[in-house]
DNA sequence: AATCTATTGACAATGATTCCCATTAAGTTT
DNA sequence: AAACTTAATGGGAATCATTGTCAATAGATT
């Protein structure tokens, strides 16, 4: 059972290397199993240190650049809105955003309907919810309209 | 006009400050002047870069821990999921996050109406939407139960 | 097996953010 | 208004996450 399971991950891997033209390497396939087994959001480091026992000669480095690989895969998502900075807001209101993916633009979004609904009963029960944050991302209209 | 708007925003921050029991500092004016005038998402450096001219020999740590005090205060809120790390996330269905202020756990929510329920029509207007997700921010099941 | 070249590991470098501490300046008291 | 108290600042060093460089290594191909 198990051993069928760690087959198809490996050929799934595989598949996915040959189609985009690179190539299949050990830590590739480690970082891969890792992710895909635990159900959690870890970051680069923690899953450094998790492969630690395992390939214990790999580097952070590593861990980063085929994480950034998996991105462009489609296999793993960034969460966070941009990458490194905080962004501040000084707009208290109850509201929302729209990033743009391309100039990175940030634009504000009200939407009150929404703030007031009620939320379906599967999620107020995760926990004591105090708010919520709608992120819209797409291209924004002026990099729509600039056409290359 | 410009004049009385000024000093209501003095007013404002130093009544703030008052009832926190801080200092209104030149440099907490000045910081907090500009990020009400300005409407969009700055980094702590940006504040910083503008201030350059006004207050040339404010320091960027300045900036920061203004803008920690600010938040605390309410008067600023922090873009971005947790701080600093960026986390991944390798589940690839689209699905939102639940996160929990308090221990910071990050857990997966479905919530399939939502995701192709018809946006209202301002938002979409906003440019070529590709992806929407949903934060919530709450207290978790665990840290509810654990009471100090 | 030999070859080609992407990928890795090690380490330096960068960028954002924070820590430390002597100096400065709000807010308070005299 | 001058003196005082202590929080807050400025500046530089330190830290943390992330990225760049490059020689050595190891997939993939022949």
């Amino acid at each position: 059972m198990k051993k069928t399971k760690n087959i198809n991950q490996l050929d799934h891997l595989k598949q996915i290397c040959n189609k985009a033209g690179i190539k299949l390497t050990h830590q590739r396939l480690e970082i891969y199993k890792e992710i895909i087994a635990q159900k959690d959001h870890p970051s680069a480091e923690l899953i450094h240190q998790r492969l630690q026992e395992k390939v214990p000669t790999m580097a952070i480095d590593t861990v980063y650049r085929t994480l950034a690989t998996f991105e462009e895969l489609g296999i793993v998502k960034k969460l966070n809105i941009h990458s490194a900075k905080t962004l501040f807001d000084a707009n208290m209101d109850q509201h929302h955003h729209f990033v743009c993916t391309q100039c990175n633009l940030v634009e504000d979004i009200y939407w009150p309907e929404f703030d007031s609904s009620r939320l379906p009963d599967t999620l107020s029960a995760m926990g004591q919810i105090q708010s919520r944050h709608l992120e819209l991302h797409g291209i924004c209209k002026k990099c729509n309209s600039t056409v290359e």
